[in-house]
DNA sequence: CGTGCCAGGTGCCAT
DNA sequence: ATGGCACTTGGCACG
């Protein structure tokens, strides 16, 4: 236990020198912004970053209860001194995150640098790059037009064309796809066969695909395709593609029926 | 700065007694499981909670630069004590993170109740019950049917019947509406046009809502309404909601054209 | 257990 | 700033 007046002034020049801060005590919470909550009395921990990120544990799940990011942190003593409130606020949104402390069991400031240093692989936009390195993977004959291209609508993962000259859209999950890639796919499909104005067919490349997003799939004259990929254990390198499965033959006519 | 060994002890005690453990100090860190990734030795916080969620936080962000839920946690001594190896491992999927300590700046375990105390208002779930109160603020003489119905194709929000005994799905974003929610509402729509056998329309409920996805909700023949809320700030009672605008005369024809 | 979806989503990137 | 979207999304509720 310590008191809360030298922790004020420990959480005042740890704010300042960007250090991370870690206090672990009795407080409520009140945050008031894009929602409102309140947390009754007890005991958490508060982890103050040197970016402004303000974040609230209890012993349980790896999200806060509450956080903030980008704010400009304050404090002061309350109640003749028997309590230290932190606020953290921001605008645009407007938001503000009130932390009342009734005691403090330990505060800690930690010199830290603000660095980002994660490599990691085995994201969409690693198994993008691989694929782009050889499209025929997908189907014979299949040449690269473009990728991550921006729509009026969005962003199409790659544009490729087909062996008979069609347009090939392909919408690229790293895990298994739902209704929303289906979606994304067939807006971005219309987009091309627009702008194009030749005939454009579109493919869900993923792992898996949900049941009912199979269906809507199938509906819409889209196909999909099972792509199998491992992950490089040490990270130096990218992920691999192992194989890649044709679940639905070729569909040549597309009717585009009612999406339901 | 303290002993390797003596930490491994606090840290398979706290892990045990399932306190909230922090651990400041040099570290490697890798991850392999949903995808795989490094991090270079450097100093971090480590976060190992009661439930068996570990992260790992650099001094930036909200989110942990590294994570697992519902872990089995172990650790040893290596490299003749030179180095202290935290693993981290779950099954199904499988995933690993292992955490090398060159060095322990701080170790600490509070002793913390597993509990979750967070009242939080202004949810959509809060909003969804306030407009079941009343929804003539959407429209005069609309008639609540059913809230939260479970179709094959996702959960409709609210269900009525307009004065002209047509069906209306109620889609409601908290937010600002985008693509999703405007395919979200066009699924229900037909899946409870096609159940009831009779003309159904489509309202998207939000406060705002993207002009492309605007777009696209008009082309398939859905409609838009505003919503105003406010919420309160001692969040002793629910969101309030402050008014309801139609940005869109209502679309009595619908021609359900392709997306696009 | 899978399916669907909300989240105060967060964070990144491109226009 | 806004838009679009991926994320080791996390977390929950319901079948």
């Amino acid at each position: 236990m310590q008191g809360l007046s030298a922790a004020k002034q420990e959480i005042e020049k740890g704010v300042l020198a960007k250090s991370m801060l870690t206090i672990v005590g009795d407080c409520s919470v009140d945050y008031l912004g894009r929602a409102t909550s309140t947390l009754a009395m007890g005991k958490r921990l508060v982890l103050i970053k040197g970016d402004g990120s303000v974040s609230i544990h209890q012993n349980r799940l790896v999200r806060p209860t509450n956080y903030m990011v980008g704010t400009k942190i304050s404090c002061e003593l309350c109640n003749g001194g028997s309590n230290l409130v932190l606020r953290a606020s921001k605008q645009r949104p407007k938001e503000d995150l009130t932390i009342i402390f009734s005691g403090i069991d330990d505060l800690k400031a930690y010199e830290m640098e603000i660095v980002n240093d994660l490599r990691l692989s085995g994201s969409e936009r690693d198994l993008n790059e691989m694929l782009m390195q050889d499209l025929s993977m997908i189907e014979p004959g299949l040449k690269p037009v473009n990728q991550q291209q921006h729509f009026q609508k969005g962003v199409c993962d790659i544009i490729a064309e087909d062996r008979e000259g069609n347009f090939v859209v392909i919408e690229l999950k790293r895990r298994q796809a739902d209704y929303a890639g289906v979606t994304q796919l067939h807006r971005y499909m219309h987009e091309v066969q627009k702008m194009k104005g030749r005939k454009t067919r579109g493919i869900l490349l993923a792992p898996d695909i949900r049941k009912n997003a199979k269906n809507l799939l199938e509906q819409l004259g889209l196909e999909f395709a099972k792509l199998d990929f491992e992950l490089t254990p040490s990270g130096e390198e990218k992920a691999k593609i192992k194989g890649l499965e044709r679940k639905q033959s070729k569909i040549t006519e597309h009717m585009h029926p009612q999406q339901g």
